[in-house]
DNA sequence: TTGATGCATTCTTATATCGCTATAAAGCTA
DNA sequence: TAGCTTTATAGCGATATAAGAATGCATCAA
């Protein structure tokens, strides 16, 4: 049961929110350097071509969607990836647009 | 090869715009409804609770990312789902936000 | 041809968001 | 304590977008 329920407005708003944290380059952009591992924010921001105050509140917006975890270390703070299914969504989003582009230039994330 | 690339900021606008497919509860709600098969425009919008101008809009926004086909049939335009990828997303979505909530409720699209 | 139906588009308003600068706050260190 | 570093937040301008109202444009029937 519950298979083929549909979502009520307050739960397409919750999934649309969780969308909306993947919809965004910069964002993107910190998702892909927080791959390889953890980073602080000065480090992310050394790595992106953006303000430390705009790294911060991409950041923040990941974190409140649970995608980013966070610890402090002293004077820095430490972000990882929360929830390695951002991964699995960001090849099946590449893979669509691979799919519908008769470009050779395969994207992945 | 190709495998730990990181996308360039063209690509990441691209996989940005595909997210922002999903990312708004109009069009979410459009796709739980072209899910149990294909639909007119009218059909559509008689399910929802929004103007026939606003559904029109939100469907040439999924048309243009590749969301959704149409056909016209006569008078009518017949909206379908063009990738089921789709699904999987809102799938994998929708179990994150379970795995996140403490609450037994679950969603699912 | 006229009128009706179905869909798309344009214009407008309200709201949200990106990114910047400046500033605040917290933790080291001398 | 004073000063430095690191991060977060506030305020602002510019841009984007959702949704309503009005209009345009086909298609079909009478």
């Amino acid at each position: 049961m519950l298979r083929e329920m549909k979502l009520n407005p307050a739960e397409l708003e919750r999934v649309a929110n969780l969308f909306r944290a993947f919809a965004e380059p910069t964002r993107l952009a910190i998702l892909q350097e927080l791959k390889a591992g953890e980073r602080s924010v000065s480090e992310i921001v050394d790595s992106l071509h953006t303000s430390q105050a705009n790294v911060s509140k991409q950041l923040k917006q990941l974190f409140d969607a649970g995608v980013v975890s966070r610890r402090k270390q002293g004077t820095q703070v430490i972000y990882g990836i929360a929830d390695e299914m951002i991964f699995e969504l960001c090849r099946m989003v590449c893979e669509k647009l691979n799919r519908d582009a008769v470009k050779p230039a395969e994207l992945k994330f």
